[in-house]
RNA sequence: GGCCCCAUCGUCUAGUCCGGUCCAGGACGUCAGGUUCUCAUCCUGAAAACCGGGGUUCGAAUCCCCGUGGGGUCGCCA
């Protein structure tokens, strides 16, 4: 038998880290068996499903590296992802109605479904009531609906467009889920309600989809987070009662892998509210600190009433989140995989971490050591169910930050220059245009030498954007930090500035402008001065070509900026600081 | 509240199935040193956990029970 595992995202937003890891796994299964990993879109929620969102999903996924055997069709500059797909589709839910119907009408005339007529506000009173009374709420059968045979009253109600639901007739008798990470897990008889397969809009509810997508589509093993697992007897319950329309034949109950939830390191569940969280508490630690609420209105030109609701809580809007945010130089917390990829961190270190929220391989290093880096193909290759953890995730986000760098490290030098321009393309093409006006288009020499000396200066991409900040700027563009050229520069009568003017004529005179040997001829001038070291000329030198005293390495600042450039600086800045 | 799941350093975890090799190992973070022209990288070292109580056993992180704590679920959301 052909293992077959899915990944079936609803289209509400973006791609959740928790859904990233649940794709993951699935995917890593489906390999390691040789089976088929599925993709299928559950767009049964009209009001808030979108395309727009489903096709997020799917790019984000495919930027994880996580391509699918059956699903969607999704064109990419470089590849297309899901042509090979069985023919089970359509691979989003809201195309199969028919189908959905067509069981509904089936199971109905068996006795094992049938439609009902409350009204949805007074269920829902009756619930609140249960909940505010201490006892537990259970839809009550109606007298006149008997197990296994047909309601042709209410049947016949029904198609004559009387607004109405269909409901399961739940079976009386304990279930058994055999879960393949928590063992056998029963519900005694009696627990589960009839629940509602078909809305009233005549979509289906979730569960009835998802039973009969995954028989019709032979999914073999469920993999997905516990926060299901509560749901999964009724599912069972389903695969007992139906029946498949085409061969007649009753539906299997597919393998289930309940894997352990991910939470914030404070407890909470990771969601999209975080980010507006995060730039409430920013803007009020502003307004503490003396700013005031219209004050942020204006230098972020947000509607100040909209502002206001946003500060008491009235509304998590993204929008004012974000703006808030980048007034107020905050990061907002990323938790959608579209959040990581801006922020710049690279897809095999979201995989590599990711993978380590409730599996481990167990397998040490030839230095004995616990492994704990890999890639999706070593994934593919020993992933296991058994190895599923069962207890609940917190989200490191410092963890991830160090698998982060520890990628970007290990990049060559040539794939780090090539990946952080196509990631300034896209999220800073200002900071792109400048560097390509500055170095030249493309990876040029002069970038790669540049993109040397940022590879262990950052830890995302967007981290690199801080130390190439000298190279973005034309050579009279930037200002000279008062207190470095104060400390470096005129300290103890003008060393610095001696220093500095004679480093000048030494590079001018020096043929080999690279930073190895430019590193070698400040080292040089250190020895023969007699120096202890070539810190005070190198901060000295630092000071002048970028304005501040930090930078990266000297040999490679000199080497990025070119002959010209360094030149041109070092005299700015001799010209700017008299002569002692 | 009913039902269900879980429980090793601050965090992710190895070890638990097949009790002894575990005065519990690794990683991230933290702290202290060191290398280096600044920053970062890098190197070395340290502190840091078997939730509690009962059993079973010569022996329990590992098996059993109870308690406690955390989580999920109980929608015409998925």
């Amino acid at each position: 038998m052909t293992v077959v595992t899915r990944f079936a995202p609803s289209p509400t937003g973006h791609l959740h880290i928790g859904g990233a890891r649940s794709a993951l796994f699935c995917w890593a299964y489906a390999k390691k068996q040789g089976g088929r990993f599925m993709i299928r879109i559950e767009d049964t929620d009209q009001a808030r499903s979108s395309d727009e969102s489903a096709r997020g999903i799917l790019e984000d996924l495919a930027w994880l590296g996580i391509d699918w055997d059956d699903g969607p069709v999704l064109r990419l500059p470089d590849r297309t992802i899901g042509e090979g797909s069985r023919p089970v589709g359509p691979f989003f839910q809201a195309q199969r109605l028919g189908i959905y119907n067509a069981y509904i009408e089936d199971l109905c005339r068996r006795g094992v479904a049938y439609p009902a007529f409350e009204n949805a506000d007074e269920l829902d009173a009756k619930r609140r009531a249960a909940v505010a009374a201490k006892r537990t709420y259970r839809y009550e059968r109606p007298a006149d609906v008997t197990p296994g045979r047909f309601s042709e009253d209410r049947w016949r109600r029904a198609t004559g467009g009387e607004p109405h639901v269909v409901r399961f007739v739940a079976p009386h008798e304990e279930i058994v889920v055999a879960d393949l990470v928590l063992g056998d897990v029963r519900i005694a008889a009696g627990e589960l309600d009839d629940f509602v397969l078909r809305k009233a809009d005549g979509f289906p509810t979730y569960h009835f989809a998802v039973v009969i997508d995954d028989e019709l589509m032979g999914v073999t093993h469920v993999m997905r987070a516990q926060e299901h697992l509560a749901n999964t007897p009724r599912h069972v319950a389903m695969q007992r009662s139906f029946v498949r329309l085409d061969t007649g034949r009753p539906f299997r109950t597919p393998a289930y892998a309940h894997m352990p939830l991910i939470f914030n390191m404070d407890g909470s569940k990771m969601s999209k509210r975080d980010k507006a969280k995060a730039a409430r508490k920013a803007a009020k630690d502003a307004i503490a600190k003396g700013s005031s609420s219209g004050a942020l209105a204006a230098a972020t030109g947000l509607n100040p009433a909209t502002l206001d609701q946003f500060l008491a809580g009235e509304n998590d809007s993204l929008d004012v989140a974000q703006a808030l945010g980048a007034h107020l130089k905050i990061t907002l917390p990323e938790v959608e995989i579209w959040d990581f990829r801006q922020s710049g961190y690279v897809p095999e270190a979201i995989i590599n971490f990711v993978s380590l929220l409730g599996w481990n391989p167990g397998m040490k290093q030839p230095d004995g050591k616990d492994l704990e880096k890999f890639d999706r193909h070593f994934l593919a290759e020993h992933f296991s169910i058994e190895r599923i953890g069962r207890t609940n995730a917190k989200f490191d986000r410092a963890k991830l930050l160090s698998f982060n760098a520890d990628a970007i490290a290990g990049l060559t030098d040539d794939e780090f220059a090539r990946r952080w321009l196509a990631w300034l393309a896209e999220y800073e093409p200002d900071a792109h245009a400048r560097l390509a006006r500055a170095l030249g288009a493309g990876v040029s020499p002069r970038l790669l030498a540049l993109t040397r000396a940022l590879k262990p200066r950052a830890k995302t991409f967007r981290d690199a954007l801080r130390p190439a900040a000298f190279a973005l700027v034309r050579d009279d563009e930037y200002a000279l930090d008062p207190a470095a050229v104060e400390k470096n520069l005129r300290a103890n009568g003008g060393t610095g500035r001696a220093l500095l003017a004679e480093a000048r004529a030494r590079l001018d005179a020096h043929a080999d402008w690279d930073a190895a040997a430019l590193n070698g001829l400040i080292e040089a001038m250190a020895k023969e001065r007699g120096l202890p070291n070539a810190g005070p000329i190198a901060q000295a030198l630092r000071v002048a070509l970028t304005g501040s005293a930090v930078s990266p390495g000297l040999g490679e600042t000199l080497a990025v900026l070119g002959r010209e450039s360094a030149l041109r600086r070092m005299d700015r800045c001799l010209a700017s600081i008299a002569a002692p």
